[in-house]
DNA sequence: ATTAGAAACTAACGCTAGTTAGTAAGAAAG
DNA sequence: CTTTCTTACTAACTAGCGTTAGTTTCTAAT
């Protein structure tokens, strides 16, 4: 297993090394890569051992197989983004219960996403595979943010435009926006003259899609409403 | 080839056929859930096979290998809806030039896709492939598309909040709202009451990103904007 | 210096992928 | 009825996949 032996508890490194230091991170750096360019059935791990310099058996010694290395790209992918919208719902722990700025939550996942453009890519592709590795990952997550989220909602201005079921569909029409913006990226070179995944491309989308935000949080001025 | 034999020219069926009729088609059909669900990677030919009822080899005698078999499947699928965004930009080809409804055509296009929710996630597939299949299917198609769509966006009223190079980066969010709705049904499922794939839930959905259409193609009246 | 363990390697396995060759059977054309 | 052509089939091949076994080499602790 991959539990450290107990010996003698003092030594700053845990285990033994050969060649690199932190292969595993590097293993995981590259199925990052590969996984959310190719998919997972897309990725062999012939793609994943030659971008690390490695051969194919090697990865054995630090996953056990094709689907475990998956799961920890997954995780090691994953909880970054959870954490940073957990801080964004709930006011960053220190100052609890203010009302969020949706706008500035959109910026600082595009800025963080722009960072590891294979993630998003590899939500997409989870998503689409039907999100069973996902789930567990989320399950722990979902069912507070959602309360906390709702809870501040209620005091952010602007939501009383909506009905209560429409919540959900409008937070994943903003969560398509945004993953969208990385995962539908070949479509939209060929039709913006600014590269979306460009630094002025992210930073142009992030600052549109919080002026977005914004403005679906506003009451309806003019145009007649059925009901 | 698929060339059908000269010959008499009156005869309502051009080629001989053997067990069932359209062969043909019932392996794009299956080719196409197939590929929707699993991506083309993740799809075998036995997948297909099994799904028709016939062996693998036989589907050579229809396609000439998987990746023709793939672009077979895109082509088909796509063809309508570039279709059905044609007739909604230029307004029916009989009443040309008039202001396009986007509401009317977000509509359209969710509750075309409802029946077919195996296309849009093939095409998210495809765009996370790079698009490279797509490109030529809408090379034909995008720029005199786009040409007709901002023309006609001149006249729409609303726009004028919005800056001409923001105009791609609206197009591709509401794609992707779109789009993301079937690919990410399986995080919306946790999230909403409704299920996202219902017939109620694709009804509620196409209203509500009508209406946010809607929300976007107005002033805003309170908020300050910095520039 | 010796030992123990981690992590790299080579070699090989079973399995399944996509594909091809060759054959049989049924429908359409003469 | 005979011929031709389409379309299904069985059998088989090659290549590549993920995975395992066994060996070597280097590091770190004794």
């Amino acid at each position: 297993m991959t539990e450290a032996p107990i010996s003698t508890q003092d030594t700053p490194q845990p285990a033994a090394r050969r060649r690199s230091p932190d292969t595993a991170e590097r293993i995981l750096d590259a199925a990052e890569e590969y996984f959310g360019r190719k998919g997972y059935a897309g990725t062999t791990l012939r793609d994943v051992a030659d971008q690390v310099g490695i051969r194919i058996p090697s990865l054995y010694n630090h996953f056990p197989n094709k689907a475990a290395l998956y799961s920890a790209v997954l995780e090691r992918g994953i909880s970054p983004v959870l954490a940073l919208l957990s801080r964004s719902i709930q006011g960053d722990e220190t100052e609890p219960t203010e009302a969020m700025d949706p706008k500035a939550t959109v910026r600082a996942v595009m800025q963080w996403l722009a960072l590891r453009p294979s993630l998003p890519r590899l939500i997409q592709y989870e998503l689409l595979a039907g999100g069973e590795q996902l789930a567990p990952l989320l399950s722990d997550w979902l069912e507070p943010a959602m309360n906390q989220g709702l809870a501040m909602m209620e005091t952010t201005p602007g939501v009383e435009r909506w009905r209560s079921q429409e919540i959900p569909f409008l937070v994943m029409a903003l969560f398509n926006i945004v993953i969208g913006h990385f995962t539908t990226s070949a479509l939209t070179q060929s039709l913006s003259p600014t590269p979306p995944l460009s630094e002025e491309g992210i930073e142009a989308a992030a600052h549109l899609y919080g002026q977005l935000v914004e403005a679906l949080l506003q009451d309806a001025p003019t145009s007649p409403r059925p009901y």
